[in-house]
RNA sequence: GCCCAGGUAGUGUAGUGGCCCAUCAUGUCGGCCUGUCACGCCGACGACUCGGAUUCGAAUUCCGACCUGGGCGCCA
C-alpha cells in the first residue's frame, strides 16, 4: 500500500512510496536517491552489495524526475533527512523522464520566470511552487468557508457578455455566432441584479478578463476576482467585512499552512492590524504630495509613485475612502450632502491595490443620470437597469483580486507566481 | 499605448572589434569512489535569435524583423 512520503517516520517499519527522482548521489558502492512527492522528500539508500539484482538493474535505468515506486524497510538514521531512510526491496520505474530537463527542478541553477512558465508542470514540481499553490488553495477555501458561514449564496455569472460593464477598460471581443460579444471584465452588473432578485448576500470567485496592454509584475489579462454584494449594507459595512475576511485569511493560512510557509521561508506571516486606516482621498493626495513633492490635483487618480509613497508611510493595509465621483464608476453612490464625492473605497496593501468597492446606486433615475454623466448610453444597459425599476434594495459590495492577495501575503515579486498558467500581454500558452 | 533594457550550450551566466574554432556553473554521457545531503575527483559533449550592412576581421558596431523582461499610464 502506497503511503505519502511525509508519513514515513523513523518509527515506520516498512513503506511503499511513489514519487519523482529529485536527486541522485552515486558514491560507488552506495547510492542515495531523493524521492519527492507533494508531501515531502525521502532518502532511498541503496547499498549495492546488499540489494537484489533487479533493483540494481532498475536503478541504472532511472533518470532525474522519473516517476518510481519504491518499497522496502525503513531505518531510523540520524544522518538522513527527516531522520529516516528507506532501503528498497523493490524499485520500479513507472515513467521515465527524458533528459535534459527543460529546467532544473532542484534549482541548483535558477531559471527565468519565462522558462519556468513554459515548463510549468515541471516548475510546479519544485517544492516552493507547490507551496504557493497549496496556500492559494487554502486562501480560496477560507473565503468559501467564511462567506458560507455568513449566509452568502454562491453564484456563477456569465463570462461571455454583450456589453462593457464600466466603459473604461478594454474588453476582449469574441466571436459568438452572428453576434458581437466580449469576455466579462467583472461580475459587477450581475451580482447587483441578484440583489434585485432578493438573494441578499451573494459571492462569486471567478475569472475576469482585461484587455489592457499593461506589462507589469502586478497585472494579468485573466485574473481571479473574489466578488461579493450585500443588500441593506453600505460601504462601511462591506469594508468591515473585507478587513475581517483578510484578517481571517491570514490567521487561517498561518494556522493551517505551516508546512508550505516553511518551504517558502516564511515562519510567521505578518498579520495586519485591524481596523485598517480609513484614509479619505483628500488626505491621501495630500500625503502623497508631501512625500513626493508632486502635487496631485483633486480629481486625479493616485498614480503608482504616489501609491507607493503612501504605502511606505502607512506600512500596512489601509482603505482610501471618499473618492471624487468623477473618477469612480457610475454605480458608486454619491454622498447626499455632496454628490461630487462618492461612497467608494479601495483597499490598499503597501505594495498595490487589492480591492475596490462601494455602496451602490440603487435608484434607477440616479443611475441613468450617472451612466449618462460618464458618456455611456443607458440603452446599452437596459438588461441591467430593468431590475432597478422593480424594488431594488440598497446594497454595497467589492471585488478582491485573488492573485494580488496571495502575492502580497507571501511577498511574491511577480503576480505570475500566484497563477498556474498566467495570461499576459505575450503569453497564451501553456 | 508610451518609455527603457535585453536575446550566448537543456538551464543560469562571462565576454563592449583581433587575446573567442567563446568563460564559469549546472546538466548529460563515460570512468573512480560504501554515508552522501549543492557528495567529491578525472574526461568528454553541448551555444552566439534571424536577415542585411560596416570592417582586413563582428558574439561585440549599425539597420530591420522576431522574441522577452521591466517601468509608466490604467487597474484587481
Amino acid at each position: 500500500m502506497r503511503i505519502p512520503i511525509k508519513e514515513v517516520t523513523p518509527e515506520t517499519a516498512q513503506a511503499e512510496v511513489i514519487g519523482w527522482v529529485h536527486e541522485v548521489r552515486d558514491l560507488g558502492g552506495l547510492t542515495f536517491f531523493l524521492i519527492r512527492d507533494r508531501t515531502g522528500i525521502l532518502q532511498v539508500t541503496i547499498p549495492k552489495k546488499k540489494v537484489g539484482e533487479e533493483v540494481l538493474a532498475t536503478v541504472r535505468e532511472v533518470s532525474k524526475e522519473s516517476l518510481v515506486r519504491v518499497r522496502g524497510s525503513v531505518k531510523a538514521i540520524e544522518k538522513a533527512p527527516g531522520g529516516r531512510e528507506l532501503v528498497p526491496e523493490s524499485f520500479e520505474l513507472l515513467a521515465r523522464s527524458e533528459s535534459p530537463l527543460p529546467l532544473d527542478v532542484v534549482e541548483k541553477v535558477p531559471a527565468d520566470l519565462d522558462t519556468r512558465l513554459d515548463a510549468r508542470f515541471l516548475d510546479a514540481r519544485r517544492p516552493r511552487v507547490t507551496a504557493i499553490f497549496q496556500i492559494r488553495s487554502a486562501v480560496i477555501r477560507t473565503v468559501y468557508d467564511y462567506l458560507f458561514a455568513r449566509d452568502f449564496v454562491n453564484i456563477t455569472t456569465p463570462k461571455v457578455v454583450a456589453a462593457a460593464t464600466e466603459g473604461g477598460t478594454e474588453l476582449f471581443p469574441i466571436a459568438y455566432f452572428e453576434k458581437e460579444a466580449f469576455l466579462n471584465q467583472s461580475p459587477q452588473l450581475y451580482k447587483q441584479m441578484m440583489m434585485a432578485a432578493g438573494f441578499e448576500r451573494v459571492f462569486e470567485i471567478g475569472p475576469i478578463f482585461r484587455a489592457e496592454e499593461h506589462n507589469t509584475t502586478k497585472h494579468l489579462n485573466e485574473a481571479t476576482s473574489i466578488d461579493i454584494e450585500v443588500s441593506f449594507a453600505d460601504h462601511r459595512d462591506v469594508m468591515e467585512l473585507l478587513e475581517d475576511l483578510i484578517l481571517h485569511i491570514y490567521h487561517t493560512v498561518q494556522d493551517r499552512c505551516a508546512g508550505p510557509l516553511e518551504v517558502l521561508d516564511i515562519g510567521e506571516l505578518t498579520i495586519p492590524d485591524t481596523p485598517f486606516d480609513r484614509l479619505p482621498y483628500p488626505d491621501a493626495i495630500e500625503m502623497a504630495a508631501g512625500a513626493t513633492g508632486e502635487a496631485i490635483a483633486y480629481g486625479d487618480d493616485i498614480g503608482t509613485i504616489a501609491e507607493k509613497a503612501i504605502g511606505e508611510m502607512i506600512g500596512s493595509h489601509y482603505f482610501i475612502t471618499d473618492w471624487p465621483t468623477s473618477i469612480k464608476p457610475y454605480y458608486a453612490m454619491p454622498y447626499d450632502d455632496d454628490p461630487t464625492v462618492c461612497k467608494a473605497f479601495d483597499l490598499m496593501h503597501p505594495r498595490m491595490e487589492l480591492s475596490s468597492g462601494a455602496a451602490r446606486v440603487h435608484q434607477h433615475d440616479l443611475l441613468v443620470r450617472q451612466i449618462r454623466a460618464k458618456g455611456l448610453s443607458p440603452e446599452n444597459f437596459e438588461f441591467y437597469l430593468a431590475p432597478f425599476r422593480y424594488g431594488m434594495p440598497p446594497h454595497a459590495g467589492w471585488g478582491l483580486g485573488a492573485e494580488r492577495l496571495v502575492m502580497t501575503m507571501l511577498g511574491l515579486g511577480n503576480i505570475r507566481e500566484a497563477v498556474l498558467f498566467p495570461r499576459d500581454r505575450h503569453r497564451l500558452t501553456p
